[in-house]
DNA sequence: CTGGGTGTACAGTGATTAGTACACATGCAG
DNA sequence: CTGCATGTGTACTAATCACTGTACACCCAG
C-alpha cells in the first residue's frame, strides 16, 4: 500500500507512550541510529523479527505492522508451501472476495474447526 | 518440506524431455554451470522469475515448483497485506484443517465467486 | 584422432539486506 | 555554564543472494 508509513506511524506511537528514541531503540534491540532513519522513512523498515519486537513494545497487532512494512510474518508462507495449489488459489480468489464474504469464509472455517 | 528435492525433480523432468542441460539452461536464461550445482542441489534454488521460467519450461505448476524451493509466489504475500488480520488468522486456522475440509472451503468461495 | 556435445569444478562478482559506530547539535535542569 | 539527555548526519560493514566465466574431462561420430 503505502510504502512510506510505517516509520511515521511507529513514531506516533512511541511519542504517544512517552519513550525516547534511545530507550525504544534499546528495548527492542537496534541502535539509536538506526531506529531514527526507521522512523522517518529514510531506511526501508527493519526484518520480521525486529518488527515483531516493535509491535510487541507498542501493542500492535504483528501482522498489521508487518504489512505496513511491506512484508509477511514467515509462518504464512511456509503455512501456504503445505499446500501450495490449494491456498494459492484460495488467495487469488479471496483478493476479489468483498469483505463480508471473506467473514463468512472465516466464520465457515471456525465452525470446521469446532466441528472438529 | 524436503529442503533437498528441488534439484533432483527438475533434472528428472529434464531428462524425461531429453533437453541437454546446456539448451535447458539457455532457455530458462541461466548458466549452464549454475543449472548443474541447482539440479544437484549443491545450491539453492533460483530466484521466483527462474523457478517459473523452469516450470513453465517443465510443464509443472508453478506454485508447486516455488514451495518445493521453499518459496512462495510473491503477488501471495502481495495480497495478504491487503488485509493482513483476516487472511493471516484465516491461513493459520487453515493450517489445521484436513485436506478435505480445505476443500470444502475452496468450493464454498468457488461458489460465493459465481454468487457475485 | 579430432571436433562437437555432454556435464562439472573452481573461482569469483555485483546487488541487496539489515544493520553499526562515532561524532555532532540542540535543549533544558540544576 | 556545565552536563546530560535528546535526536540526527556521515560513513561504513558483514552477510547473504543470485548468479557468471573460464576451463576442464569425458564420450562418441565421422
Amino acid at each position: 500500500m503505502n510504502p512510506k508509513k510505517f516509520g511515521a506511524t511507529i513514531r506516533a506511537l512511541r511519542e504517544q507512550q512517552q519513550i525516547s528514541l534511545r530507550k525504544f531503540a534499546d528495548k527492542v534491540g537496534i541502535s539509536p541510529t538506526y531506529l531514527s532513519k526507521v522512523e522517518r522513512d529514510e531506511f526501508p523498515p527493519p526484518g520480521e523479527k525486529k518488527i515483531k519486537e516493535i509491535a510487541e513494545a507498542l501493542g500492535q497487532d504483528p501482522d498489521e505492522l508487518l504489512a505496513l512494512a511491506g512484508k509477511v510474518s514467515s509462518d504464512l508462507p511456509a503455512i501456504i508451501q503445505q499446500r501450495p495449489r490449494e491456498l494459492a488459489s484460495f488467495l487469488r480468489s479471496a483478493g476479489e472476495l468483498s469483505p463480508e464474504d471473506l467473514a463468512k469464509v472465516t466464520k465457515y472455517v471456525e465452525k470446521m474447526k469446532r466441528q472438529g
